[in-house]
DNA sequence: ACGATGATGAAC
DNA sequence: TTCATCATCGTA
């Protein structure tokens, strides 16, 4: 039986929502079909005194998304050439959102946006049938199943925040 | 190990 | 207006 996420599920900690997406199904719609990926990889952004959020130097035009109300999205392009996927959590005027990193089959955020055709044109949507992209339950997933590791790619964030436990993985069988 | 490739934000 | 940096990936 799976249910669409909404609001309550994401205006929570990233950490608890993060935590809470490992084994749900990330759905997209494009084109009249639909296709539905285990959520296996995720790493919470959580409030502005994370160093390594986007948000922690404060609002900007990027980012002000991420101050809003939980279950919009946040797509940002960097290196150029890649797109990352971000659910915004909490609510309203905290910061934080939990990215995307992998679903089943696939293997790194960049290459999940791109599998899935997301880009800047979802950047501030809501997530829903509307717009093709959502959340739905999916097993539930005992703890101990899921892997806890620093965030990758956070170097710059020092020594206290790029140390955080904040990435959770499905653990392999 | 490194280059691709362009938006972002901070400095000047 | 310039510049270093970047929540990455593919090739080597």
């Amino acid at each position: 039986m799976s249910v669409m996420l909404g609001k309550s599920f994401f205006n929570r900690s990233a950490v608890k929502v993060a935590h809470d997406l490992i084994g749900c199904v990330l759905v997209r719609r494009v084109r009249g079909r639909t296709r539905r990926f285990l959520i296996t990889e995720v790493e919470a952004y959580e409030g502005p005194k994370d160093l390594a959020s986007h948000a922690s130097r404060g609002k900007t035009k990027r980012n002000e998304i991420m101050f809003g109300p939980a279950g919009y999205i946040y797509v940002y392009f960097v290196y150029g050439m890649h797109w990352m996927l971000n659910i915004v959590t909490g609510k309203k005027d905290y910061p934080a959102a939990v990215l995307i990193r992998d679903i089943e089959g696939y293997s790194g955020p960049a290459r999940l946006t791109k599998a899935l055709s997301i880009t800047g044109e979802l950047n501030c949507k809501l997530l829903g049938k509307k717009i093709g992209l959502w959340i739905e339950s999916g097993m539930s997933i005992s703890s101990k199943n899921i892997l806890r590791t620093p965030r990758i790619g956070v170097a710059y964030a020092g020594p206290v925040w790029s140390k955080k436990l904040y990435r959770f993985l499905l653990k392999e069988k």
